[in-house]
DNA sequence: CTCCATTTTTAGGCGCATCTAAAAATCCTG
DNA sequence: CAGGATTTTTAGATGCGCCTAAAAATGGAG
């Protein structure tokens, strides 16, 4: 947490938006509207983050994180969904309530604390949301076959594997018509879901030996 | 850890050096030597404190808690203390090893958090140095047999021990309905006693079925 | 290929927490 | 009880992260 929790918010800004669109230079405006600031600020931190060698700064073209600062960013990404494992499966958490307090753990500086929490809840591959947890040498444990539920294309009974970018409220809502990672969804019930669900949940097409990983 | 983090440390460094000594004024040079910074930055940090009505600052003598500032003190004493059991208990960190990490730890602002996390550790009494961890509402567990009124949750026959920051027009009522140290209250004379009463007068219990909590 | 709309950076300020140096108050000694 | 030594506060500056407004660069439409 020490020096500075802004810096490791545009890193993982920065390696979010990077990640989930084809050029990974993303501009100043989108991690603004990211993060919630104005895009001067972020042009401020961006140079920052450059002179820092995290991130490569290509001026009116964007940025980009250095592999030191996506090492950085996964170990961040790595502590925020261990933390959220936490809260869920320790403390009891409904996985709509866990994000802005993941959100504040994920500062605090302890190596050994986030090895130690890996260890407590058993190395978990998948946090709360079905999202992979990165390991400590920031690598992800090999992915199953998940894609998004938007995609596909003859309806079929297939299971939940994981939400992606769901807010609290989306979540909730989830829940509330009983969605959770593992539920098995038929054409019929697909059929019936919010269009915008479809492209956040991510599922697996279910086999009958319903082996769960 | 909102923007308060500085006003959090000092407003615990008040705390821990306003219990352990006689008068309860401390010099803003103590609370800079304690907290690692120059004596000027504390003086400012602490009218800010008292502008929020979390201190009192008499200038050129020292400082001190207001009630709520107290208050506020020992919710951070209580997380830190709860999440340094967490460490040791849980996580198997040394006790040593603890103080920076939960130092960390206890910035992080949810009540939910906190009261989750007090329930999983099984409501612990005391931190792993023996240290006793303040309830949810700023008391503390009976450190020896004493303890308040308030939390007399069975409400069972008890011997009054002593009154806490009771006003001398407090104590003339009090003694006007028979109440001074060694008085025995029953349930039902409990029951007819003024709520503010409650959390003044430190009582244990007569009989000895010490088991709760 | 030029010019205008949009995006992005630069310029200049603000609030916060800190610092050093100087002024003010308290305390202590003779 | 006066005056110097010590403590504490005030004054003024710095670094950081944010802002708004203005300037600069990009890129798309004619």
């Amino acid at each position: 947490m020490s020096k500075s929790t802004q810096r490791e918010d545009h890193l993982k800004a920065l390696y979010a938006l990077g990640e989930s669109q084809p050029s990974s230079w993303v501009s100043t405006t989108q991690m603004a509207s990211h993060l919630g600031v104005k895009p001067p600020s972020v042009t401020a931190m961006v140079q920052v983050l450059a002179e820092l060698g995290w991130a490569e700064h290509r001026p009116y073209h964007g940025a980009r994180l250095t592999p030191t600062g996506r090492k950085l960013a996964l170990s961040l990404v790595r502590k925020h969904r261990l933390w959220e494992t936490f809260l869920v499966d320790r403390l009891g958490f409904g996985w709509e309530e866990v994000h802005d307090i993941a959100e504040q753990l994920e500062h605090v500086d302890s190596v050994a604390l986030v090895e130690r929490l890996d260890a407590y809840l058993g190395h978990p591959q998948t946090d709360p949301h079905g999202d992979p947890i990165p390991k400590a040498d920031g690598t992800f444990h090999p992915e199953g076959e998940v894609f998004v539920l938007a995609d596909l294309d003859p309806l079929v009974r297939c299971e939940v594997k994981a939400v992606r970018e769901g807010s609290d409220a989306t979540l909730s809502a989830m829940s509330a018509k009983g969605i959770a990672l593992g539920s098995v969804l038929t054409p019929m019930q697909i059929e019936a879901l919010p269009a915008a669900w479809l492209d956040q949940l991510m599922v697996c097409k279910t086999v009958d030996d319903g082996s769960i990983d």
